[in-house]
DNA sequence: ATAGCAGCGTGACGGCCATCACAGCCAGGA
DNA sequence: TCCTGGCTGTGATGGCCGTCACGCTGCTAT
């Protein structure tokens, strides 16, 4: 059951900062920019014969959100889908008294809100900008006629129910067969290395999530996750300049895991 | 990382219990009866034009496997799907040390291995069967070349995995919201009510499962459903005869979540 | 019968971690 | 400039629950 609902344009929530513009909605640049994407074959609409894609371009609306703007919030009906073009979005549900579990933090190329606009059951989860983002949106009934009209389409987009069913279960894996804290954290932060993949021992990645967020992501408390975040550099594997962090021994954290 | 792989074909694992008859494989009597089936609109492939519904029989093969068998192993590369005809199967992922999550146990009608079939990537949970089943198998290359051809069946295959992703949400949700596990209890008895849905206050239920198997699927140790359960009762808000479980007082486990 | 096994019930103990409380710290705004 | 608010660091405390250990039941196979 939604912890509550709250009613979110997409037009409204969040301030824009000095110097930022909003994109005119409804403009092409962003959908080409986003739609186009020779150099990811995987990517959900690309590789599409390009009457498919005319197709797409023609229902699809772009717009700018600002940070801590929500696209769409749990328990809402689906309205459409949000392909993100730029900007970072975190996925998230609560329950009534206030926790919050994040599921994901989208990067570009996502679509956001295909499995309820799919299915026509509630969004599960709550999309809130995290980074100002563009997106382009395209409604329920566009984006449901079109797929009848693109088999081709229809299967990329099963494709990618797929893979997003796939990073849950991973999800589901480090909060639930961890014995500790410190494990679930060393999990994490391994699936971060892995994403953002190189070579030797040592990694270094870009951390733009609070501590609290990052407690929400593995289900522990923000002290938890501060005093952990301690531990970890006390032992020599990480340090944390910044927003960076560095992974100084991996072997190391994935003997926490295997413990 | 999958915790060591076990080869399984599918026509090994488990014993045949006396009386029971291992059906032929390759029959058509089953996918008959599990294909077609007018009863519920929303099951895979029903209501798909006939040339659809031939072209799938074409490819399919049935098999019957006893209890223990298992249909695939997490970490295994995609063979195919699984149509499940009848019985019931335990769907799992497990960690290095034997720890193990349950993810859900499969009922009929459901297509196993959708997924990890679909994009390619390893099957993500091991299947197991915890009641003699019958299932239909359609390999992967069979499988895709049939969705490619018929889009209108890809759609439906993109809904049932939105579906999919849907419940494993809802897992995630109990799991990784709750404080305590009388919570997660809570939380899984209501979920299980809901689904054998019905009116006034009172719901009654058949759990097959052992405490062992239900500590798996709500992350807790089988001491602890053990004394749960031992509570529930003692608070007047259940009942258990034999493998028939009464939930006396809905609302009062309800309030045990939102606590 | 009887052994063996799977599942359930229960006590004792101890550690992990959520929670509360508060103190620095930094950035941005008035 | 100071103030405010979000983020991080840290101590103290207590309770939940995982773990170990053992006994009990009932079922099956020999």
């Amino acid at each position: 059951m939604p912890s509550g609902f709250r009613f979110v344009s997409r037009r409204e929530g969040g301030k824009l900062r000095d110097g930022e513009v909003r994109r005119a909605p409804y403009g092409l640049e962003i959908i080409e920019s986003c739609l186009s994407c020779p150099q990811r074959e995987d990517r959900l609409f690309c590789n599409l014969p390009p009457s498919a894609v005319q197709g797409l371009a023609s229902i699809t609306s772009a717009a700018a959100y600002p940070k801590g703007a929500t696209l769409f919030v749990e328990g809402q009906s689906p309205r459409g889908v949000f392909i993100l073009c730029t900007g970072r979005v975190k996925l998230s549900t609560s329950s009534a008294d206030g926790r919050t579990l994040i599921l994901r933090i989208s990067e570009l190329g996502e679509v956001l809100g295909l499995p309820a606009t799919v299915t026509g059951k509630p969004y599960e989860l709550t999309a809130d900008v995290i980074e100002p983002a563009q997106a382009n949106f395209i409604s329920r009934e566009d984006f449901l006629r079109f797929l009848r009209e693109h088999g081709e389409a229809a299967l990329r987009v099963a494709q990618q129910l797929g893979e997003t069913y796939h990073s849950a279960i991973a999800e589901m894996r480090t909060i639930g067969l961890s014995h500790s804290a410190a494990e679930k954290l060393a999990r994490f932060l391994l699936d971060l290395s892995a994403s953002h993949d190189e070579g030797k021992g040592e990694v270094r990645l870009t951390l733009t999530l609070t501590h609290e967020e990052i407690a929400q992501m593995i289900g522990a408390s923000r002290e938890t996750v501060t005093r952990l975040f301690a531990d970890f550099k006390k032992k020599q594997l990480l340090q944390v300049k910044g927003s960076t962090l560095i992974i100084r021994n991996k072997a190391g954290l994935q003997q926490l895991v295997e413990a």
